[in-house]
DNA sequence: GCTACACCTTCCCATGGTGGGAAGGTCAAG
DNA sequence: CTTGACCTTCCCACCATGGGAAGGTGTAGC
């Protein structure tokens, strides 16, 4: 199978597959008599893999550890749950933090009445001149 | 104040001041005689507008319109509340998102026993084999 | 004055995941 | 034989950020 046909069927473009490739992701496919790339179901079946982990957020780094564990038939499940609770931790810090955000932002957009008028507490809080004689005015943000 | 001290003041490292400085975000200080940049309160100000406006995560697009209004007295409140507006509902979305890859995950640590036996739903999930015949075998993940 | 050290300058490079595109080869259909 | 769609490799760009080199400057202590 081409290149392109894997890049359809998995859903990771031509790009990405060569580049996978280049890092030692993946295992340099077979190459036919005109040097095309040649998948298999198997080459299919991991970039499919790849497709789903990067989908879920995994970095490239955990990626590459799990694939090495879906390769290996008789890893222990624990190794895998240990890097999927150990990104799940990522994922809900960084929920937090973008909640975070969200929430501050939500107040500032409620507070602002947001006509021709020039007055904005939006800017207002951005540019809290905070610490120019070494002062916290308001405790705001950050 | 050197660019150093105008670091610690407003959390911007020096290295981001002066790539903020060469994409056009912040007008070029004044120089001393020995060529080092002359940080006064007015820029001080913008780099705090910016650290904040960054640890809010605006894009630095968005963060260049806002510093432009915020420059503009006389602006109209609407224009901020407007891209206030746009980056919280992005926001929101992909916090959706992160939620969703969130669930999905907890799911699978939750199915996957963890101990030393090779059987691990979570590399079952990511490898599901959906479509060799083209085929979705489990509706599962994306 | 000399030495040490901290700071400044500019310039280049790396990250990571992705895409754009050029220059050239190959294949299939008309 | 032409056309267009594909493939190959190679280089470049993004974005925000940091690392670091090479060289100048300012300050404190001796």
């Amino acid at each position: 199978m081409n290149i392109g046909q894997a890049a359809a069927q998995t859903g990771v473009s031509a790009k990405m597959i060569r580049h996978y490739e280049a890092i030692g992701l993946l295992q340099p496919p077979a190459r036919r008599d005109n040097a095309y790339r040649d998948y298999g179901s198997r080459e299919i079946h991991e970039l499919r893999f790849i497709g789903r982990a990067r989908r879920l957020g995994f970095s490239m780094d955990e990626i590459r550890t799990l694939l090495a564990l879906w390769r290996d038939g008789a890893r222990p499940s624990r190794e895998v749950r240990r890097i999927a609770i150990s990104h799940l931790e990522d994922l809900e810090v960084r929920i937090a933090d973008m909640q975070a955000m969200a929430g501050a932002l939500r107040q500032l957009v409620a507070d602002c009445h947001g006509d021709a008028r020039p007055e904005c507490p939006i800017l207002d809080d951005l540019g809290a001149t905070c610490c120019e004689d070494g002062q916290q005015a308001k405790p705001s943000l950050s």
